[in-house]
DNA sequence: GTACCACCTCAAGTTGACTTGAGGTCAAGG
DNA sequence: CCTTGACCTCAAGTCAACTTGAGGTGGTAC
């Protein structure tokens, strides 16, 4: 598969293929003149990649975690650690979800002032607040 | 409270609360000669933006959807889209998060050849690959 | 009453993740 | 053969979300 079949088939513009391989995120098989060469499994490797940023990973962890040579990582010990930081990020989204769920057919005068608005929000925040700050929630982003 | 104080328990950076004031994400009640005061419940606000945020969602984003003046928003509409949105995310995050706990403990030579975890990726990309793209996993951050 | 220091403003810098543009190259079709 | 267009490289630009820095201000403790 050249570049452009790539793009089309996954979505993902020629610009930023380029762009992940000079990261070393993927890596083409070779090049028929001076063009990339990619085999089919590329797409699921984007996928992954995809997968990671919706998860909120950055580039260079999901490098870490997918492996910057062909395939996945070995290091079981920071998959594990990723996994269990998706499941934290995962419990505050569905109590996000479902306060905005409740917030779409609420009618108090304001979310805040709904008991179970609060609740929920705190379930999603909870340790947040007060004594720790909203770093857990966040430092993953910020680092 | 002031600025310092809001940044103390909630862990956001001061130099953060102004940047979010400029965007009309806070507010502050008034000024004691030039510093900020800031009512107590400025701390669930600014856990509900750092909600949004792990959510993937932009400021403008989130703006749109806790309101830019007092109190959450008034388009119901809005707000049972956007919990439609972070449902199909978190269907992902779950796959992913299995896949990665799988990875953790797998034995199999790579990650790719394993049918466990392409079954999970499959599951967490579905409809990514072949027709329409990754676009459905990436469009929201890329907007 | 004055010195200090935390807070202020406003402009510019930073980082991550890409995109855009100028100028070059080469396989394929005519 | 030779033109053409898709692909190439490399540098620079963009955007969101902040952070940093220089220079100013004013409650509060001494």
């Amino acid at each position: 598969m050249d570049i452009a079949e790539v793009a089309k088939r996954s979505g993902v513009p020629a610009s930023t293929l380029r762009f992940y391989e000079e990261k070393g995120l993927i890596k083409s098989v070779g090049r028929l003149g001076l063009r990339r060469v990619f085999e089919v499994n590329i797409l699921e490797r984007l996928a992954l990649i995809a997968l990671g940023q919706a998860a909120g990973f950055s580039l260079d962890e999901i490098a870490q975690m997918v492996g910057v040579n062909g395939n996945p990582n070995i290091d079981r010990e920071l998959l594990a650690k990723k996994a269990d930081e998706l499941d934290s990020t995962i419990q505050k989204l569905i109590a996000m979800r479902d306060g905005l769920r409740h917030a779409a057919v609420c009618s108090a005068p304001s979310h805040m002032e709904c008991p179970k608005f609060r609740r929920l929000l705190g379930l999603a925040a909870s340790g947040a607040i007060k004594s720790g700050g909203l770093d857990q929630l966040t430092k993953r982003r910020r680092s």
